[in-house]
DNA sequence: GTAACCGCTTTCCTTTGGGTAAGTAATGAC
DNA sequence: GTCATTACTTACCCAAAGGAAAGCGGTTAC
């Protein structure tokens, strides 16, 4: 059994650790449509029809659940006007905004990963 | 039609960038088995049994299909030894390190929201 | 009254991810 | 020859995610 040591190889424990909150932060942001209305709704609060016309292709279906959802993990808030006929407005909660970092991370990653792809797959044509 | 600026505020442009980077990114790590498959080979080189044995839960038929999209997207490399039997040993590549920050950021903010999600539980109780 | 709009819900269907269990080709141990 | 091991593959099944389309209760416009 030969244990190899470097300073930036992360220890047995640690990596069990990290994984289970890596999957943790995976299971809430998941999804085909989680960060799309997170995205939308920082961007300004709106109001279900002006989400779904604005986020091409999301059924009302399921634009209502994950609104559902997203309010539930205190991304977003719905907010009921007195207006009449009432209007319903969604916003984007402060603690939306603690997701800044990981989707600036995941936004740089994801567009150098597919830079590297398309370049690979010149290579092979 | 009102304007808000805000120096930390994305423009529609850039969000939408963002959008299609990071559901890239996701679309690349996404999926129970992935990740730890990668930091299990980042912690060392490993044979396909060895993998099954530490990953606790996971069928050689999903191994063997994470295995080959890992490969696929240059993450892991399959090397075979001419040894007698030939032995199969996986690795974790350079490229799987650029993982680094994005894993770092989940992780964070994983933990993070695990600790808010217990408090909030504690409230209702 | 009728039509349209808003904010959904309901139903039905397909796709995808993943689990179980069995099988298999090649090799080596006995 | 028989058995075990390695690295898988194959076949079948199930549950969850998501899409399409229709419906629905309330409100306002005409």
């Amino acid at each position: 059994m030969k244990i190899i040591v470097n300073e930036s190889l992360p220890t047995n424990e640690e990596c069990a650790g990290s994984l289970k909150n890596v999957l943790d932060a995976l299971y809430v942001i998941n999804g085909k449509w989680k960060l799309a209305v997170i995205l939308c709704l920082v961007q300004s609060s709106k109001r279900f029809n002006e989400l779904q016309n604005e986020i091409t292709g999301i059924s009302s279906k399921v634009l209502a659940k994950e609104l559902k959802d997203l309010e539930l993990n205190d991304f977003i808030t719905r907010k009921v006007y007195p207006t009449s006929p009432v209007s319903i407005i969604y916003e984007a909660t402060e603690y939306s905004k603690t997701l800044k970092n990981v989707i600036g991370e995941l936004s740089a990653w994801g567009e150098q990963h597919r830079e590297k792809i398309k370049q690979s797959m010149r290579k092979q044509s």
